[in-house]
DNA sequence: TCTATATTTCGAAACATGTCGAACTATAGA
DNA sequence: TCTATAGTTCGACATGTTTCGAAATATAGA
């Protein structure tokens, strides 16, 4: 697909990513600390194991360990084990991507 | 999924939308204007026809129909008939809804 | 070293998506 | 009314996704 810039198929894979139900839920968990609607910039509040983005959520574990490496493949979140348990964060710099995209300053490139 | 606030669905419908390289081209060509990197905001500018749209694209024009569809039922495009063609459009509205669930401000609704 | 906890990998089944061509509908103009 | 243009719907096929359970790996602590 000769009509497409590398950056939109990243963006697309993204999306992709996002656009499952579980994985948008996971994804969003990881945007929002403590109170619903708010934003905390203290890193450590924006940091939850494997185990606690899937608390609640009825998938198998296997399944969640799937969705949480497809947002890690698609660029959307970091992953990095602490002793017995894998930490998952966002980087700011994927949301000021995405948010970027859709304002229309697409100079801003993504930071892998 | 009892987890999921009525938004979130809609949400992940729309980045589903936005997931497939092709649909992805489609909805950015309606983003922007002329100049790349460039967004205007005369409305004029900013609607194609579904022919118009699918120029450079190798996809049948039933495969063009077909992702068209699924942008607009994901509400991210508008579709008009006017005359013998069918123009689209992104109402602005969904620009900033998205470009806000990214920046944190999840207050603004989804108008539809 | 053994055990418990946390997570991942693998293989299989069910289901969804992307694509096409053929046939269809809608509109404008001769 | 006939024709050409613009899009859509339908059915089929190949490919991809979601999900699970079972088995594997990684780590910390007894």
């Amino acid at each position: 697909m000769s009509n497409y810039r590398n950056d939109d198929q990243l963006l697309a894979e993204m999306f992709k990513a996002l656009g499952n139900p579980h994985r948008l839920l996971l994804f969003h968990r990881l945007t929002t600390c403590c109170q619903p609607g708010t934003r905390c910039d203290l890193d450590a509040a924006m940091r939850f194991s494997v185990g606690q983005l899937g608390e609640g959520l009825e998938i198998a574990p296997s399944t969640l360990s799937h969705h949480l490496k497809a947002l890690h493949q698609a660029g959307l979140i970091e992953m990095e084990r602490q002793g017995k348990q894998v930490m998952c964060w966002i980087e700011p710099a994927v949301l000021s991507r995405l948010s970027g995209y859709f304002a229309g300053n697409e100079e801003i490139p993504i930071e892998r």
